[in-house]
DNA sequence: ATTTATAACGCAACAATGTTGCGTTTAATT
DNA sequence: AATTAAACGCAACATTGTTGCGTTATAAAT
């Protein structure tokens, strides 16, 4: 049976990513990681922490993929991810608005799995 | 004064995206454009075409950019493309649902310029 | 505490994707 | 037909992500 490890590559990439107020790419995570594993690892890792539901993925308006970490609110059973991100065009912080959940009416016999909202222009602090 | 030049490339690569009924990648691009021009052109042409807003880009979840002709509808004087884009996970096709506009409402001071909804699941074809 | 199984790792090599510089071509105006 | 610079091709490079494989180290069993 396929059991999951704790290394610390793990702890130390899931620390980084918690002790941040923005979402992560890949090189970020990789420049705040100080070498303390290979750069092969941290897409593993990251790869696992996606898996496990420890963290999720979102991408921003230039492809680029960006990682936060989860906040499963209270007890709640079933745990989404369809909040939206903003990237800001001028800090290039990528911050998840966990209470902003848009609505939205699909046409019939679309089912959706996965949901990904990223809005672009300036946070407050840029403004 | 800069002017903007109509070349084969550039017609062929919009009649390409024009006659999809799905967003494509500069990879689909490519492959459908015969060798029409060279890989970089096929790049400087998308962004001269998303420049000039005859196409727009939206973001996959796998971070790849995908490209889709713009529907001005009517007479609209702003033109903004924050509609939803649908992407398939079976058959990996990229649809715009121009009629569905989500809503939401944002904490105060954001200034948004450019929207990416991206949902994925299945598609009335595959599901 | 030692052994053991295998998850996770490092490294090297590769693949895909996007960018830049520069000399040449060609579209559109004169 | 001449002119100008937008657009092009090509080569080289940068970045990002993937894969295979031998090695390391975690966590469980002894």
């Amino acid at each position: 049976m396929k059991t999951t490890r704790n290394t610390t590559a793990k702890t130390t990439i899931l620390e980084i990513i918690k002790n941040s107020e923005v979402a992560l790419s890949h090189t970020e995570i990789q420049a705040l990681s100080q070498n303390v594993c290979d750069r092969v690892t941290i897409y593993r890792v990251l790869d696992r922490l996606v898996a496990e539901d420890v963290i999720h993925k979102t991408v921003n308006l230039d492809g680029t993929i960006k990682y936060a970490s989860c906040h499963h609110l209270h007890d709640d059973v079933i745990h989404t991810h369809n909040h939206i991100h903003f990237s800001c065009e001028k800090c290039h912080l990528v911050t998840c608005l966990e209470n902003v959940e848009p609505t939205f009416k699909l046409p019939p016999n679309y089912s959706v799995r996965e949901v990904n909202f990223t809005l672009s222009g300036l946070c407050p602090n840029c403004l």
